[in-house]
Order: structure tokens, then C-alpha cells, then sequence
DNA sequence: TTGACTCAATTACAATTGTACGTCATCATG
DNA sequence: CATGATGACGTACAATTGTAATTGAGTCAA
């Protein structure tokens, strides 16, 4: 198969709602927007419609209204996503970003400890390339 | 001001070339291609006009040669770009990004140590929130 | 001095994206 | 039953993006 055509923004943005909701037809959709995200209802029809076109979500008929559902997994998602980015910005190399992200985001101490503990549940099973 | 326009793929491709090269003109932005891209080098000279209407190059002319420079600097760029995906992939929070990547890349037990430091060195710097 | 090249500048054009409209069917209710 | 709300479905359309062709001036070498 060719490889699954990625999202746009405004595509995104619904299939998050959709993985949310698990299950939602297109005025739930609709209504789980955000305030203040001023689009259309057929709008939000046109991305549930392209997003299955392309591959990432299932949709079926409930009786007359179509009910939609995450067919990609938002993980595999969020692994492409990331991935091109990490390729666009830092030719690949995912330690730069790293590196940004501690540098430049705000993170509490919390956070800083949790980060550890996932470093330390790493150790024995990186390549140690 | 108007917030300047993001950057296309394409146009953040070429960006990082005029980053690294510091001053380029298009011919040596379009040598600077990895082998393989293969695109014109009148696409190259577009997505450089572009960039500079966008703001984020510099022009001058040399000699009659229009050489090329960083405006905006990368981080700058690194930063927008990141954040947007942080907001349209984990509606802006950071530690789910972080734990993606620390799950997902692999990272050598070089890159371990190295990560640690850094969290090291945020420790006391952070807002503890 | 005539090609062969090289650039800049302009223009083009198809694909994708963001957004919505129009039409028709269905349903519930006054 | 007429009417208003709701949705599916198809269509539309401008902006952005990826990519290139065209045109015309300047430069170099034979």
C-alpha cells in the first residue's frame, strides 16, 4: 500500500477530538470543539470525511448519521508526526530536540522527576550504541 | 506587527541549509542539497524569495548575485515550529512529547547520561511549580 | 560576436488545505 | 401536513505549497 497520506492541521485537531471521544459522530465532533474555534459544522463534516478518505479513521452508519472511529492509533500518529518533524528540523537526530525541549520548555520539578524515573526504566534496554 | 507566516516543509528544508552555510547564494544553497532531493534550481531560487517575503532571510545583492543570510534565528524558528506541534498533538502540554520520545527513539546509554545531565543542571532553575 | 552559461525575475500551475454552500432526505411537532 | 431542524453528500473556492517554465540581462570563452 502507498503510505497513508499525512494530516493537515485542522485535520489533526478533529482526530484528537475523535480519539477522545472514541466514538463520535459529526455533531459531537462539533460541539467538542474548543470556544472560540469558530468553523462550521459542514466544515467539521468535510475534515471527518477526508480523514477517512485517507485512512485514519473508520466511519459507519448508525442509522442515518455516520459514527466515526480511530482506525490509526494515535500513537502511530504522534510516531509520524514527531518523526517528520525531527527530520525536517534536526535532520533526524532526536537528541537535539531533546535538548531544546529541557532547554526551552518549562518543566516542573515533578516533571523532572518522572523524567529521571523513564531514563532509568531506559537503561538496559537502549542498544548502547 | 503580523506574526510571520510559518514555514512549509520545503521552505524549512532550505532554511536549514542557509542556516548551516551561514551566507548562500542559490547556487550554492541548491549544491548544498542532499543527493537525491531532486528539484530545480528555480524551485530552490522560489522557496528563497519566499522566505525572505516571509522574513525569515535576509537578502543583499553582491555583485549582481543575491546572497542570503539567516534573519530569524534557528532557535527561533525551532521553537514556533515545536510549540505548534506540541499544541496540535498534545493541546500544549510538553511531558507527553517528552515521554513519547524517551519511549519511542532509541537513544544510546551515551545519550542517557547526557539527558540526565541536563535535568541536573535544570534542577533549582525550574519554577518548581 | 556568437554561443553557451548563469542568474534574477516573473509567471504558471497542479495539489493540498481551510473553509463553506446548496441540495435533498429525514424527522419531529405544532 | 407544513415547517423547521438535522444530516449526508456533493460541490465550490480561495490560499498555500511544491514545483517548474519562460524571459531577459550579464559574462565568458572560442
Amino acid at each position: 500500500m502507498p503510505p497513508r497520506p499525512g494530516l493537515s492541521k485542522a485535520e489533526l485537531e478533529i482526530a484528537r477530538i475523535v480519539w477522545e471521544l472514541k466514538d463520535a459522530g459529526v455533531r459531537q465532533v462539533f460541539e467538542a470543539l474548543p470556544p472560540g474555534r469558530d468553523i462550521d459544522f459542514t466544515t467539521v463534516q468535510t475534515y471527518l470525511r477526508r480523514l477517512e478518505e485517507k485512512g485514519y479513521l473508520n466511519a459507519r452508519l448508525e442509522g442515518r448519521n455516520r459514527v466515526y472511529s480511530p482506525k490509526v492509533r494515535p500513537s502511530t500518529v504522534i510516531r509520524e508526526t514527531v518523526g517528520e518533524m525531527v527530520d525536517l528540523l534536526f535532520g533526524g537526530d532526536t537528541m537535539p530536540l531533546m535538548k531544546h525541549l529541557v532547554e526551552d520548555r518549562k518543566f516542573s520539578s515533578n516533571d523532572i522527576e518522572q523524567l529521571r524515573q523513564l531514563l532509568d526504566r531506559l537503561e538496559g534496554g537502549g542498544d548502547g550504541k
